[in-house]
RNA sequence: AGAGCAAGCUGAACGACCGCGGGCACAGGGCGAAAGCCCGUGCAUGAGGAAAGUCCGGGCUCCGCAGGGCAAGGAUAACGGGUAACGCCCGCCAGGGGUGACCCUCGGACAAGUGCAACAGAAAUAGACUGCCGCAGCUUGCUGCGGUGAUGGUGGAAAGGUGGGGUAAGAGCCCACCCGUCGCGUGGAGACACGUGGACGCUGUAAACUCUAUCCGGAGCAACACCGUGGUAUGGGGACAUACAGGCCGGCCCGGCCGUCCCCAGGAGGUGGCUUGAGCCUGUCGGCAACGACAGGCCUAGAUAGAUGGUCGUUUUCAAUGACAGAACCCGGCUUACAGGCUUACUCUUCAU
RNA sequence: UGGGAUGUAGUGUAAUGGUAACACACCGGACUUUGACUCCGAUAUAGUGGGUUCGAGUCCCGCCAUCCCAG
């Protein structure tokens, strides 16, 4: 993964939370807003609560494989953050799947020619 | 064959496609004056037995070593050994449990002092309710005084235990045997064991205060060092002032600091620390063992929002859609969690030879 | 990473190592034509597992959960 698409201070992460548009499922939460850049750049927040670190460590490889096999149907340009909710520990892999995919199309993010 | 006990090991393997971390290589591409950076390609490599909890002990780094002393506090506790050290490990002793292999025990001192021991019981560390005995009195079966812990019920514990003598009745008062403490002798490295019978007979509790012996300066890799940004707060250094009181430096004493001016440092971010170490494997020797010595060989994650995933196939399996579980400076232990499997030694019972 | 605290009826709190107490809530009963008030009664693996002690909520040790503080 490039580092440069990865989000990491703590300050990007209240800007979505506070100005982004966000989109719920069962399984996940998704938030974005656009960055004026060429390319997309992603977070992820897995909290404590969904368990240890093991737990915590397969919520977030599992999301981020999503991300990773389904970016060439992503518009770019934009600032996201996928917040991994409770159910999502026990859930397929398809179903995970099925649900971010879900959470694009309903904020947009998808490219029309695939959508 | 069944049941059991102890120690140790293991914690799926292989393959295909798409991806990730750091390392090395490249006559590959881009940027740059260069160092180098980015991209690409190839190669090998990449979580655990507990990585966990953070309960002990160390390494390392900084502060303090003009700060010192005392007090306080904390930890440990049979004995011998191992270790860098330990509250860990091994061996052994004592006590307890089991037919046995074997297992369990925070195991110094209550005979230095203080405290506590509810309820019950006459009485809880020392006083006489029922009894027994003596003396005195008189109403002749009661009263008073005294002796007695042997008897009665209670209790976790009742004044060493059992038997005999003795006595007014009794009592280690005396005797025999037994138990314990101290002393002596023998054995042992020692705890201790055995013997002796000279002295003694003392409630329990120290995971109650306490005493004895030994150990402990503080903080932690977000330590710390360097580059860099740089306005206050704040910190450091220098100069001047420093009578009393008060405050701060974890308690007390000595000791130090407090105010003003000047100079310097001082919010981002980055690099190092960062993995060669009390290291791992094999063999020989010493030791009952923990462990140690020697020889040969090996290099085995180093991330920084944090790398092992996704989709499948094959094999072993009752089960592989996986038991407990993810390195974060590093080691030695402890504790706790754990599906299943394997090996070795030993014990008991039954059967066969 | 380091330090500290707490866990007791459904809830909030007490108790010197010696019968687990109080208030509210809930349940049952009494009173009332009925309800409220009032009165009576009932309700506890003491987070969990061991240990010390004659005896443990209390003392000691391990674990679990929750909360707080500093960086």
């Amino acid at each position: 993964m490039n580092v440069r698409r990865t989000l990491k201070k703590n300050s990007d992460f209240r800007r979505l939370y506070a100005r982004g548009k966000s989109a719920a499922t069962p399984y996940l939460v998704l938030y974005c807003r656009p960055n004026r850049r060429a390319e997309n750049r992603l977070g992820y927040t897995v909290s404590v609560k969904l368990g240890h670190a093991v737990v915590r460590n397969r919520v977030r490889r599992r999301l981020r494989e999503i991300v990773r096999l389904n970016e060439p149907a992503l518009k770019q340009g934009f600032d996201m953050v996928v917040v991994a909710r409770g159910r999502s520990v026990n859930a397929p892999y398809r179903k995970l799947e099925a649900s971010f995919l879900d959470a694009c199309g309903k904020l947009g993010l998808l490219r029309e020619e695939n959508a």
